[in-house]
DNA sequence: GTTGAAAGAGAGAGTCC
DNA sequence: GGACTCTCTCTTTCAAC
């Protein structure tokens, strides 16, 4: 189910241009990387089909929504067994705050990555939805100052 | 420039299906919001222009790459200065293995999430990227268990 | 992988409310 | 001002090569 699919340089030059726009027209796509659109088609119907692309996702400003804060906090689930985990995830993955959610190793079990409205939005959601639950042992509220674009996400070597 | 912006529940219907699917035709998307397509298309062209709308980007699978490992690297940087923060946001930025990067409040300056082929590739980095350099004072490695996609970004209330 | 034709989607002008 | 309809053009898709 996840092991690594081949990709030629085609297939390689095709991800990198939707990466920076998912909505490439398949002409364009095909003028860039020099074969036919027809070609290009079936090329990301493929790269669909093998689970390379998830789907394409609308990148917003959170804070022209009014959500001009954001932070990670560093939750501390303790027992830390299933059934406590997946009622916790459930809940937090459903909060309108919530951008991302990560289980991780380490001292800390979850990073939550949180858009709100400034400082009193963000104590009421620690407070009222994460140290409220008897599950969350600890938070830790890191202020999100900047955040960076990366490069296309391609095969090593 | 990063004032919030008016929506109304048009916008906000539009924003909640493209975030699903920004490939979604304005002809489906009218069809499911009530308006004519046209009319889709000229809200859309709107959020563009107010910065609403910062992109579409393509969400692929790092396993299917080849990159079956991510990690979440808490990383420290001495002295905190900009004539340091600067080179060290750029060459992490530009990473094959970066796929986001934060600047954030706490103990560790950085957050960098990083997808790299296994825990060889993974000490690799942190080694030769991270702690080999000089303003890195001390690097966290935390692998990722799991990650779960979250609800759409909404205004608050 | 390509070509070419049919079906479909997007962008604009004019009109109405 | 905002939305709708109509139309023309460009894009996608599919069958045949």
């Amino acid at each position: 189910m996840s092991d690594s699919v081949a990709l030629d340089p085609v297939d390689l030059h095709i991800l990198r241009l939707l990466q920076n726009d998912a909505r490439t027209t398949y002409r364009d796509l095909a003028a860039a990387v020099g074969v036919a659109p027809s070609t290009c088609l079936d090329r990301v119907a493929r790269l669909r089909r093998s689970g390379v692309i998830l789907g394409q996702q609308l990148r917003l400003d959170p804070a022209k929504l009014g959500r001009g804060l954001e932070a990670m906090l560093l939750v501390q689930v303790r027992p830390h067994r299933r059934d406590l985990i997946d009622p916790f995830v459930e809940r937090i993955r459903g909060l309108p705050e919530t951008r991302a959610l990560f289980h991780l190793t380490g001292p800390d079990d979850f990073l939550v990555q949180v858009a709100v409205t400034g400082t009193g939005d963000l104590q009421r959601l620690v407070v009222d939805e994460f140290t409220a639950r008897p599950e969350v042992a600890r938070v830790e509220t890191r202020l999100i100052f900047q955040q960076w674009d990366c490069g296309p996400l391609l095969p090593p070597g």
